[in-house]
DNA sequence: CGAGACCTTGACAACGTTGTCGTGAAGGCT
DNA sequence: AGCCTTCACGACAACGTTGTCAAGGTCTCG
């Protein structure tokens, strides 16, 4: 990367740029100078209070506009009695990731379209991190908090709530603490999934999925279990694998599936991105048409890999917007599922082989 | 999706939910009080400055601990001389694109790495949004703004720059301001894609990209446009297409380019979501191995599509954490150029059929 | 032993806003 | 005409913090 410093830009019809730092933001005091007023008029006409004239209003607002008033955000949080800030902070495992990008939109349209403004951070499910960022957003007296929490405990969260902003659980829950959540039923889902497997002669499965201590993992693999139970077929542990944190890793473990005496025939794979990992493993195999495979999580290009992947699909989007309106309801509460829906590609629909 | 009000959630070990509203926060007040001092020593304490005897601040701040206190943001951020929030607000066209949000990730981290809280959002490529939100960002006194600005006018960022925060730009640029910017040199770029389908016999490259407005577009076909006249071919009007703005309108771009009588041999398209769009178009026709493509833009699983998707690769995340060193640095100017590099996977080197 | 320097601490204003209350004028009613 | 209500507006405190300054105590040094 290479420094081209100060390259001299056209000030093409700038402003008469005063001087970047200088002009101070003007405050309801200047504006009421302006206007030959008070500055609480000016307060009354900047928030729509009545008891104001309507001569002296458009008076006032004329002035506001004339210098460019724009309440100042700390002063107004500072002082409100309600202590609203028309602010959410969302804390997410990681905004990378599709599904929580995805998820974030849905949050960011519902938070815009009611002047919320919103913080973000991702956790990369680090505790401490996930402390440090709830309490950073606490500290910026957020309206609300929105997140996907680790498990660790709920204190952190307990504070938030006294502390006086909303909390809001998205995709995970966690004990101990009663506030909002919006949920999959991700016990059904993979159900459905394991169950789509079966109906096609499956009877080796393997499961791949993440550390048990993340709330969707273990719903998911109780779903898997589920599934099976009902056909009357033992879990082989052999075939379970619940470490697949990171793609490395995943990717190790389907080898290792692969690669025993009595290998799977198909496999329930519980995240996109074990999926996607998967896939790469089992095409390098050259098993990519051969062994069949569901997936927890639509993905992106799913149907456009050969063969394309068969998934339980969650809306992200909308559980995302979802949870933002939880937040802004100060009577929201209960806990709210959003459907899954399996999406047929043909990874799933492939017989057993031997 | 339903909507379970009260699904009995295990009050698990829950403390007793007085009600999300009640204790007041403690204040610095509060924390004087307990430890026998003004607030003025805990102030000093709190935030590191001199003057306080060992033992004293022992005592404060035992009883901050105890307290659990926290500063208020909102009152320091009205009081500080330097108006620093310890805030970044981010703007970009939509946090759900890959490329997008792996540069939120780079910003995200380097921030939080100096105990900075962002804001985010997405503009969608509407301008008015773009004001709001930066109007909205602006009035919470952000320290900086980093933004993908849209062409529209500089403006709304003099503005955001006379109010005193920091301005810096990424992945594109726009005339009449003069700020730091982290880019990369999409001729370049989008030159050396070209010259490596050129490598391989083609004559006849489609082109297709977004609309001419958007600074990287520019970059691109330029980049396009050169390759070409270097080779000593002339630009045909036929092959290039640069309205693939959403999805579905870029899926018709495809099909009318192999439509055509002389269809073009290989493709370069300018975005990620266009490549992906026109995999699928090729692979509806069955034509994924014989034109060849090369993309702008790296995404996931671009190597596990058949063939592999050649493309040229930016790095985002790299991209997102300098321009938020920029930001956080004073003294941060200039244009910083980040380097894109070609991943040869297969679908760019395929030799011209007819 | 006294003067000056330094160190620790506290009192108080100020940031820009909202909430509360007071005041004077206008209007309605008997 | 006189009284009470209503209306429009202003004065001022308060939110929780930082910046400035002054007061008092201790230490150093001649």
């Amino acid at each position: 990367m290479g420094s081209l410093p100060g390259a001299p830009m056209a000030p093409t019809g700038g402003p008469p740029v005063g001087g970047p730092i200088g002009r101070r933001r003007p405050t309801l005091r200047d504006v009421a100078a302006l206007a030959g007023v008070s500055f609480k008029t000016v307060s009354r006409v900047v928030n729509g209070e009545p008891g104001v004239s309507p001569a002296v209003a458009d008076r006032v607002r004329e002035a506001a506009d004339q210098l460019g008033y724009r309440p100042n955000a700390a002063a107004t949080a500072l002082r409100r009695s309600d202590h609203r800030t028309a602010t959410f902070g969302v804390l997410l495992e990681d905004a990378g990731n599709p599904f929580f990008a995805a998820l974030l939109r849905g949050i960011e349209e519902v938070a815009r379209g009611n002047g919320v403004a919103v913080f973000t951070s991702s956790t990369d499910l680090d505790v401490d991190r996930e402390r440090d960022m709830t309490a950073a957003f606490a500290a910026r007296q957020v309206d609300a908090l929105i997140t996907a929490p680790t498990e660790s405990d709920a204190q952190h969260l307990m504070r938030a709530l006294e502390e006086g902003s909303r909390v809001v659980l998205v995709d995970r829950t966690i004990d101990g603490i009663n506030v909002p959540a919006v949920l999959v039923d991700n016990q059904a889902g993979a159900r459905a999934g394991v169950e789509h497997l079966l109906s096609q002669g499956h009877r080796r499965i393997g499961y791949i999925g993440r550390n048990p201590s993340i709330y969707t993992s273990r719903g998911r693999y109780a779903g898997y279990v589920e599934a099976l139970t009902a056909a009357g077929i033992e879990i082989d542990p052999a075939l379970v694998r619940r470490e697949g944190a990171t793609r490395s890793s995943a990717h190790l473990q389907v080898e290792e599936l692969l690669d025993l005496a009595e290998p799977p025939t198909a496999l329930f794979t519980a995240q996109d991105l074990i999926t996607m990992t998967a896939v790469s493993a089992l095409q390098r195999r050259g098993l990519a048409e051969r062994v069949a495979l569901v997936g927890f999580d639509d993905f992106e290009l799913a149907d456009l890999l050969q063969p394309g992947v068969t998934v339980i699909a969650q809306d992200p989007r909308r559980m995302g917007a979802l949870a933002a309106e939880l937040a802004l309801d100060p009577e929201g509460s209960g806990v709210h599922l959003v459907a899954t829906r399996l999406i047929a590609r043909g990874s799933g629909e492939i017989a057993p082989h031997r």
